[in-house]
DNA sequence: GACGACGTTCGGTCGTGGCCGAAGTGGGTG
DNA sequence: CACCCACTTCGGCCACGACCGAACGTCGTC
């Protein structure tokens, strides 16, 4: 049993693989050299890294002509990868220490830290603000432990998301710990429901080729709207 | 970051140190010769491993004059090391592949299954009972994400456990996964209290010094009583 | 005050694994 | 068909870290 939560651990314990991992948490699928370059490792190392995560169940592959794309084996992963992350900030990890070092990533850490996707739901204050939104307009109940209510459920059906039906053994919802707002946000078949209804309704897009997402003016005037979230918060 | 996953990863990619953390899952404070012995290591090796957990957060210790106790430095990393395990049994763990080579290990294995601590809840079939039986009785909701109704809210009440005025960051209820059983079981504040009103009213006991707990006739009657769970179920 | 148990520090050995470049495979393209 | 590119395999290098035994505090006990 050691044995196995320590090769388990040892698939992340490396920096390379490490920053494969973080990479893949945009949900995305990534090609080798893509990963590669992104890490800055050679090609041959790479493909022995993607070799092992693989063989180890994190990732899942997808072989397309000479292309290799890897992604996260399952969201359950995902889960646990942001997890471990949460707990890898130990301290007050703000601007002071370990912070950004140029302009320009302290700029990105800022959109990070605004909006950005966590593998197929939202998060950052983004998150935050419709996760807290949702608990104080009591379609979500945090205070026992982290479900919507039945109101909740309605909620759903009424802005064409449709919960039902769904039979995987994900759950409908669960709280995903956040690691720049210390809070949990909502994560589960609901919250990626949310993220993608987000994104097809226009509420918000990617900032470049990141996890970073930016509100527009019109996903403003429905987060307003709908849940009563004034769009300082989001800022 | 990635250089922060990799290092909180390496700290669990040891297999003594794994062993180390699941031994102290068992919710207790272990000295460092126990640790040792248990892991089948010299008493210096153990000095560095657990410096290295200390210093990484995982384990905090207290020293009582000439020894040195370590315990899991609180119920996030408990539930952390827990997920870890629970995704590291990769497929079918049951008699057949892996599983235990002797009959004494075959007993214990069966035991840890029927009933066991998870750090400061109740796990195995007895946790699992617990819990579905509650889901059943209308006090827990599993079907909207996983957290108490008002009525089990009330329930808790009832038994003399006092859930109010719990005011840590810890949330009240969560769900565990639980990997014998590949279903979540309560956990959180409530878990924990409940669990250790199982010890206090005698409903359970452990077996020998490891996380096997043995439910007692007492506790039979008193689980059919209040959750309405047979007997039968338990073994 | 001497002894014994618990823990720590230090030096040294050894294996594992991460890394690269070079050579090889195989799919897509001109 | 020839070429290019994405990926893989192999050999070799190097560093890190897990381990132990021996020597050294330090606390409790006889």
């Amino acid at each position: 049993m050691g044995a196995r939560l320590a090769a388990m651990a040892a698939l992340l314990a490396d920096e390379t693989r490490a920053a494969f991992c973080l990479a893949l948490l945009d949900g995305r699928a990534w090609t080798a050299s893509e990963l590669a370059r992104h890490a800055g490792v050679a090609a041959s190392t790479t493909s022995e890294h993607l070799g092992r995560l693989v063989e180890g169940g994190l990732l899942a592959e997808e072989r397309q002509g000479r292309h290799r794309y890897v992604r996260l084996a399952d969201p359950e992963i995902a889960h646990l990868i942001e997890d471990l992350a949460g707990h890898a900030v130990p301290a007050g990890t703000g601007p002071a220490e370990g912070g950004p070092r140029t302009l320009r990533a302290a700029s990105a850490s800022n959109a990070l830290a605004r909006g950005r996707t966590c593998y197929d739901h939202l998060a950052g204050r983004l998150g935050i603000s419709i996760t807290e939104a949702m608990t104080e307009r009591g379609l979500l109940r945090q205070d026992t432990g982290f479900a919507l209510t039945d109101e909740g459920l309605r909620w759903f059906g009424e802005q064409g998301m449709a919960l039902t039906g769904q039979r995987t053994r994900r759950p409908l919802v669960r709280g995903c710990l956040d690691w720049t707002e210390r809070r949990p946000h909502l994560a589960g078949t609901a919250g990626a429901l949310l993220c993608r209804h987000a994104f097809d309704a226009g509420w918000c897009v990617r900032i470049g080729s990141g996890r970073a997402v930016k509100v527009t003016p019109g996903g403003e005037r429905a987060l307003a709207e709908l849940l009563g979230i004034s769009p300082e918060t989001l800022r």
